[in-house]
DNA sequence: AAATGAACAAAAATTGATTATTGTTCATTG
DNA sequence: CAATGAACAATAATCAATTTTTGTTCATTT
């Protein structure tokens, strides 16, 4: 019973939007851990009351901040890739987008101040959850376009693809060196369609 | 100038191995933070001196060990891959052994009493720089096998097998469920040879 | 020579008293 | 009726005093 969140967060909500906001705001300036339900409520212009009515602790309204961030970046990255037709472009620009993601905005900031939350957050596999529903669609329109196995199980196909961007988005100089956009996508091109397999 | 170490450590020399012994057992018992070269002294029965020689600080002790467990992974993984003659049961090997290290030992420990510790360590670079010279000459006796494409850079495949690797270790519950040997090796049987392309 | 252990200042961890924050409730407000 | 803000006990963060640990040195021991 009680509260209804958790589960289904409405972003349209003014309410809830202010409340995210305003912690975002916090977070991003001071980390999670220097962040107060007072301070949020200050900068939200709201009461603590009204916060605790949305998000039932603190934890609560940390996952929801972070959820809203991967939504709004799941978003941006779909919108860019509309634009892309083949798979391997679409992961490209994924690599692409999800490093500047870790280099600017909320992320980037709390890496300096809380890396280990950071970190910790890489090991959550909620984190992942969202994600994992996100390539589906698209390796479905990349089979019945032929440019991957259409025999390949599609859960397979969505493990592989959420592997290859999470540790090239988390591990950016692991082994190769990928820079250049041209580099990644080569590097994407190859493993998607041969593998380690015969070229050609 | 002054000590010899962080560069090369010499496992064999008694009192290196001596120090090193006693300071994974402090690890293991009360984890990094709680560990104290005082206690590590004491366990090993040599004094703090002695170790003050041969570790310049608590971190290179702590890097020593992580390091020598690294090694001792490496080294049985090694004697593991005699038995296997092609590239995916041998990474199927390694993935297992890998995972085998994270369940129990000092892993496993360290993650139960300070989790943002083995988080950490993960997005350290230099956790995998040794990884990164085990597999070349894999890599090179597969392409004489004719196992994977000749033609393929080592630096490439050496990236992709790492990443793999790393990331079915890491996270074993990503995506598909890859628990038996045998759901496993076909993963990376498909990935080597086929990438997501046509399985024929 | 290599290992020891005592001595030492500087840095870090621990402790306990104090203050701030949390999470909850509820009467009041707009 | 949704939002407020005050009140509250329980929990957690903070701070200064104290203790422990660190990292270094060096005379002594094995």
């Amino acid at each position: 019973m009680s509260n209804e969140q958790f589960n289904a967060l409405h972003y349209s909500d003014p309410m809830v939007a202010r409340i995210l906001d305003a912690g975002e705001r916090c977070i991003h300036r001071f980390g999670i851990r220097r962040t107060s339900m007072g301070e949020v409520a200050r900068v939200g212009k709201l009461s603590r009351g009204s916060i605790y009515k949305y998000f039932n602790d603190k934890d609560a309204l940390v996952e929801g901040i972070i959820r809203r961030r991967q939504e709004h970046f799941l978003n941006r990255t779909e919108g860019r890739l509309e634009n892309e037709v083949t798979l391997v472009d679409k992961l490209t620009q994924s690599v692409l987008s999800g490093r500047q993601d870790m280099e600017e905005g909320i992320f980037a900031a709390l890496a300096e101040i809380e890396p280990e939350t950071v970190a910790m957050m890489f090991l959550e596999p909620r984190f992942y959850e969202r994600s994992l529903s996100f390539w589906p669609p698209h390796v479905r329109m990349a089979q019945e376009a032929g440019e991957i196995s259409a025999e390949l199980d599609v859960g397979i196909a969505t493990d592989l693809i959420m592997r290859l961007v999470v540790s090239l988005v988390m591990f950016p100089q692991m082994g190769v060196r990928l820079k250049t956009r041209r580099a990644l996508r080569d590097y994407l091109q190859q493993i998607i369609s041969q593998g380690l397999g015969a070229a050609f």
